[in-house]
DNA sequence: CACCGATCCTAACAACGTCAAGATAATCTT
DNA sequence: AAGATTATCTTGACGTTGTTAGGATCGGTG
């Protein structure tokens, strides 16, 4: 055992791995993130593991199922970073637009992560199980929950989760298009323009308190 | 000449095709539809239209070319589409939340199309050129304009525009999940669903006239 | 008619996902 | 402790993909 998770085939690794699914896991979002979607064959992330071509068919059931795992270790950090936001804001309306600023940025700084999320996703048709009772989906209706007062009904709370939500991702996907590069320029950067972006979106004004 | 878009290799076409560009971005989106995206290799193309792996060579420059060309149909259809259901509205605030879900009908009736028009799109991080100065992106720039009676500053317009169609593209792209299937039947159906869903967006209401 | 460029085909290459069979090591049984 | 079992890894292969090189065939121009 502790075989300490390697970079890469060096240091002559025993011939059994010691945790080669995990080393897979690690390696996929290594390879994702130097070289980009496009590199990220099974092939590939075996070799950046140090080991066979066939090697991972005994620890995942196919290509999907390894990206899977990725895209679960994805949703995990996306959870964390919301999380993060939302406990940085006090006001309701800053923690609303600051956790789209968040959403947005994480699908920034990890474009190609992002990407093997929802692939995973659409795949199945459904966003990971595990958001439905907990993780970054709740986070949001929490927060337009708490915001509310607690007074609005559950099908207007889901309606405006998914509204939210929608936005986020739309935002998220194009945020990176050219064509917006000028009206960044005028607003004063990156986040100013998500910032002006997601006042427009205002989805929560009819669940404001005050 | 006359040659008449075959459906598949038949009727012993001649050795020069006639029109070979042309056929080969019908049978992508012949592919497209009754496979889907999984099985829309250049060969599976190539195949469909009758002629040689190396055929399409002499027409695009390489895969993304001819997807390239598939995509661009995609958006010049979806122009139309909205086109059609800007014109059926006459109230100004049907007419945009009419744009929105037939935004999001077209990626639903044409899914593997809709996907392919943004895998371009992202490889070049831009949205069509055309896109630019007319298309579909314009008219619901023009419909948000319309509707704010012409007041509205430019930078305000766009940044609503851009809102408005990330909004759109998100709920296209989340409307399959079946995480939202109850609560479309609660609400009485796919379109009630997204009808109430753009509700929630009320971000076109600071531009109201009324 | 002879030529030429455009178009198409055949053949091949490397890389990919996947599987079957064999080698090796860890674990369990007695 | 020895043998048997099971999990893990390797080698080698198959079919498919994107792409290229070189040869065949055709339409149009001189």
């Amino acid at each position: 055992m502790s075989q300490m998770t390697q970079t890469a085939a060096s240091e002559a690794r025993p011939y059994h791995h010691g945790d080669l699914s995990r080393a897979l896991v690690e390696a996929a979002r290594r390879i994702l993130e130097t070289e980009g979607p496009a590199a990220l064959s099974l092939r590939a992330v075996a070799r950046e593991a140090g080991v066979s071509p066939a090697a991972p068919y005994h620890h995942f059931k196919d290509k999907g199922e390894l990206l899977d795992a990725v895209a679960h270790e994805g949703w995990a950090a996306l959870d964390t970073a919301l999380d993060a936001a939302r406990r940085k804001a006090v006001d309701g309306k800053e923690r609303m637009t600051g956790l789209g600023v968040a959403y947005v940025g994480f699908a920034r700084e990890n474009p190609a992560l992002y990407r093997v999320m929802y692939d995973c996703s659409r795949d199945k048709d459904a966003l990971p199980e595990q958001m439905k009772e907990e993780g970054a989906y709740c986070q949001v209706r929490n927060t337009i929950g708490e915001r509310s007062g607690g007074t609005v009904s559950p099908i207007d709370l889901e309606l405006a989760t998914i509204a939210a939500w929608c936005a986020a991702h739309g935002l998220a996907e194009m945020a990176s298009f050219k064509q917006f590069d000028a009206l960044k320029d005028a607003l004063g950067g990156e986040e100013a323009f998500l910032r002006a972006v997601f006042e427009h979106l205002g989805m929560f004004a009819k669940f404001d308190q005050a």
